[in-house]
DNA sequence: ATGCAAGTTCAAGCCGACTTGAGGTCAAGA
DNA sequence: TCTTGACCTCAAGTCGGCTTGAACTTGCAT
């Protein structure tokens, strides 16, 4: 495959697999004079790049997970450690949605006036809040 | 107050506050010299910005919900727009934590053996996943 | 009167993850 | 053979949210 098609198949932007063949994420099985070629097996590991980014591992840690020989030798330690830090801001998300939900309906003319808002509000304060949230990513975008 | 207190109180940076400040999501309540002099309302202030960025909300968005008069008048349609945007990322990070566990905890020599990996590998592939989440940010940091 | 810590401004830098643009190369179809 | 268009490289730009640094000004204590 070319990379064109690799695009199209995993809907990620040839310059963006290129930017990842750099970093060392992918990586062509050879030339077609100038032109990188791919495997299928291309898509898998995007897939799983995929994943791994959905999880909130940077760049840098997916490198890392697939070992220097190249096939995914995942430190299962890792990924227990980043399962329970999504815990811990699912948590949170959680508790923010439920926030946002009560404001939404409540009657209080002001959200200041409401003593359920002010509650939220000093807990956020009070050090419980963190975690910041990034909108979803464009994702697949096969025939943009 | 000036700037270090705000700060110490807050646990957000004076620079940052600055930056607040320049962005117009804060106001100082004048000068004294050069000095920025903040009242107490700041505080709140800063809180509700705390908790819009934990829900997501960019720093220009959560600008625009203070209405030009100052104080928060927040669109309750916007939070729940928000609160329901918030829900899906928590459904996925929820899938993806249950991804995480699974593959860590799981016995095939390596994940692509897995037929549950490859089931999620297959679904991420195919588009359902999508939420790219942050790190969890410094939070407040009293004296650092 | 003077020293100095704590403030100030402004411009520039940083981070991650890409995208964009200019200019170059090459394989395949007419 | 020649054109074409898909690909290439490399440098630089973008975005959001800050931080950093240099050079400067103040209020207050000594």
């Amino acid at each position: 495959m070319d990379i064109a098609e690799v695009s199209e198949r995993s809907g990620i932007p040839p310059s963006t697999l290129r930017y990842y063949e750099e970093k060392g994420l992918i990586a062509s099985s050879g030339r077609h004079g100038l032109r990188r070629q791919f495997s299928a097996a291309v898509l898998e590991r995007l897939a799983l790049i995929g994943i791994g980014r959905a999880a909130g591992f940077s760049l840098d840690e997916i490198a890392q997970m697939f070992a220097p020989d190249g096939r995914p030798h995942i430190d299962r330690q890792k990924l227990t450690v980043k399962a329970d830090e999504l815990d811990r801001t699912i948590r949170k998300l959680s508790a923010m949605r439920d926030g946002l939900r009560h404001a939404a309906a409540c009657k209080a003319p002001t959200h200041m006036e409401c003593p359920k808002f002010r509650r939220i509000l000093k807990a956020a304060a009070s050090g419980g809040v963190g975690a910041r949230i990034k909108k979803a990513p464009p994702g697949p975008r096969a025939t943009p």
